[in-house]
DNA sequence: GCCCAGCCAATGGTCATACGATAAGAACCT
DNA sequence: AGGTTCTTATCGTATGACCATTGGCTGGGC
């Protein structure tokens, strides 16, 4: 039985039994493999699937528990809970959604979230950033723009830019945010990355954002960044319309790509 | 055995071993009980200390390490991380700080995100509420006046109130967050009510609020809630600066009670 | 004296087994 | 038919053993 551990040649993708137990449960539980309402299979036939102790399928499942996907009892099993008790904002529970259930109510949520979040972070930002912070926007600025100039990974930095930016807000539940924020900020730049001269032209947008946080005028910094909230809006709207559903994609690094 | 089960009137206090083991160390870690970036007794010195068996202790831990409060590793231990770490949305969390560190910051936090999110949740209430979800808040308001008028328990109908409204909103996110604000506005809720005429004086606002929502009108509606929301601001804000600092509070049901 | 390599032990990770506790559903009695 | 008891599947808890990882110690070499 050893032997087989040995077998894999890649060293990453290797975790350990519980974390991949956990992801592996979390993910079917989100893609909708067990209907809300019914129970997973016993404790015996989860450890045969995965091939691990009852010990992991048991922590995997507390862990479950601990963020609102399901709850346990003796003789009920263990049963999946319905998705308003899941917790929405657990990072894992985010990223699971948008890799196994990229579906567009979930887009439309975290669109509406985001129109109603970022412009009122911006403000903050733009009355309390401190130089530190501004800084390490500008970097993330200048990432996308030497992506543009010189191809690289855009994607990467406008979420960095994003990210700094609630990060500058100063306020602990909005950066608590950012990460849940960051499943949409992906999809939609993914969307508008792929639009020609998409970068390029957003890379304006971005850059009147930054220049009016650091001149410390809120009013401005947030109606530019409405234009480009809006914008990403318009785009994922229209991708939407063209594919009438999409309810299950399983490619996890670019789930949009195909269209 | 069932004359026992008649015997305790309050629900709650029987558990089992692994959600009191979870809310012990859940709660002594908000408190700062393990500085962050320190570790954890080791779980044998665990077992002891809660009288449970290991299987108990890791199981919690894991429990604790699905919400992001800490890591765990062989020889590391089990650490405390840095509190951008925490899921600052995890409804346990969140009861766990509002019961343990009810700092001014963590108040402040939250006043800020709950003047972001409710102003922007009652337009969209007030665009898209079903009568069933109108009628629910109309229970709530009727329970808040029957508080008033005959005595009676304000803050839960109040908070319901909320709740209905965060609902109605139709969005995920925001009712996940209603779970959150709940902390923010039973703490915000006792301190007004504590004030002569405070209910009284915030029913006929909790009434311009809601026959705004069902009159369609979300410019009005939003104005309504600034309204109130700046008004239980004020009074925390005034608590706050008449006590330095805030820093631990034990109390669970009312922990600001004493001011 | 300083630095690096290699060993060591502390601690969490995993496994196996046994038994207790609970509640859904069946069987039973009235 | 209705309620009550019983059965039993399933999770909850406990115990003991061993594996795996990693920080720190130890010792040797430069």
């Amino acid at each position: 039985m050893h032997s087989l551990r040995l077998i894999s040649p890649t060293r990453i993708p290797v975790k350990n039994a519980h974390a991949s137990t956990v992801e592996a449960l979390g993910k079917s539980i989100v893609a909708g493999q067990y209907p809300v309402g019914t129970s997973l299979p016993p404790e015996p036939q989860l450890c045969e699937n995965f091939g691990v102790s009852r010990t992991v399928v048991r922590e995997s499942i507390k862990s479950l528990v601990a963020k609102g996907l399901i709850v346990t009892g003796p003789k009920l099993g263990t049963r999946v809970l319905s998705e308003d008790q899941w917790n929405w904002f657990d990072p894992d529970v985010v990223s699971w959604l948008s890799q196994k259930r990229l579906s567009a109510d979930f887009l439309r949520d975290l669109q509406e979230l985001r129109r109603i979040v970022e412009p009122a972070a911006i403000r903050l930002a733009a009355e309390r950033a401190t130089t530190q912070e501004l800084t390490s926007i500008e970097v993330a600025f200048s990432g996308m723009k030497n992506a543009v100039e010189n191809g690289g990974d855009y994607v990467t930095h406008d979420l960095r830019f994003h990210q700094g930016l609630l990060q500058a807000s100063g306020n602990r539940m909005l950066v608590q945010m950012s990460k849940v924020l960051g499943a949409l900020l992906r999809t939609s730049f993914e969307i508008s990355t792929a639009k020609k001269n998409g970068p390029a032209e957003s890379l304006s947008m971005h850059r009147e954002v930054l220049d009016a946080v650091i001149a410390r005028e809120p009013d401005r910094a947030e109606a530019a960044i409405l234009h480009l909230i809006d914008g990403a809006k318009q785009d994922i709207d229209l991708v939407l319309s063209s594919r009438r559903r999409i309810p299950y994609i399983g490619r996890p690094a670019s789930p949009l790509r195909a269209l």
